[in-house]
DNA sequence: ATGCAGTCTATAGTTACTATAGGGTCAAGC
DNA sequence: GCTTGACCCTATAGTAACTATAGACTGCAT
């Protein structure tokens, strides 16, 4: 049982989130709206610290806010089959999967460009006229 | 010697760009103006379908605009040492790089948290729970 | 009483586009 | 000549997930 109560500060501190993220995330209805003190201030307690938690490691695994408010939706039915979260977490894996390997075949062919430029002028630069030499001219007026 | 002039939709058909993307980058001064047909029709010519081909790859190997713009105002400069090139392409590459190493750390993350998860109801889905188990309150009173 | 850190709201900016509304133009077919 | 559909125009707003800024109030310590 904790009923103590802390200001927007701290709870950005205790969250590693900025001030203004927390106050965004409110805004988008992601986070409840907390109580306020006399002066209108933020005072949130320990199930907005829960929750922003999550949040924040959701986040840092990638998950989008979009599937992050469909997972929290899902934690309100308990007795639903726990598919769900599965497909949202192995959709969100495969994205991050291939994401991979993109990044990986264009970091390859960009060392390849680099590697291939012996220094020199703008005008003698090899990656500059890599990356220009295909394509100088449109497809004569077909179609 | 090519003095042919074609339509926004050409051009955007070769070179594989969305014509409202290439107003775009005529409107942010990436791509310059081109002259107006007497019905304000825009009509290109080679050069712009070498300018909008030198962007398309270049965002292909996922470099930024902004970069992408020093880049072409360097090759105004064809006397420069090209060092400068190469900087902006390794400090890409270091980029593009420190990504895949983020993604295949969080990749293995998710893996585990999924493999993990045995199915069942929500109330006892591992994913969540994993997700939810540490941090379930803030820092008592310090700082 | 003063100063500084913390809080408040509201608005605009970021990146690289995409979508939409509301309109004009061109070429082909009838 | 008229219609139809594809193409073009501008201007504005929306996207994701924040960040930055302005202008004002509060709380606490000295």
């Amino acid at each position: 049982m904790n009923t103590d109560y802390f200001t927007i500060g701290k709870l950005a501190k205790d969250t590693d989130t900025k001030v203004v993220t927390i106050r965004y995330y409110e805004s988008i209805g992601l986070l409840p709206a907390p109580l306020r003190t006399g002066h209108n201030y933020r005072l949130y307690n320990c199930d907005h610290f829960k929750r922003l938690s999550f949040i924040r490691r959701c986040r840092s695994l990638g998950f989008p806010l979009s599937q992050i408010r469909e997972i929290i939706a899902l934690t309100d039915q308990p007795d639903e089959d726990c598919q769900k979260v599965d497909k949202i977490a192995r959709g969100h894996l495969d994205i991050i999967e291939s994401k991979i390997q993109d990044l990986t075949q264009l970091a390859s062919e960009l060392r390849q460009k680099i590697t291939a430029c012996q220094g020199g002028t703008i005008a003698q630069c090899c990656i500059l006229k890599n990356l220009l030499k295909q394509n100088t001219t449109p497809i004569k007026s077909a179609s």
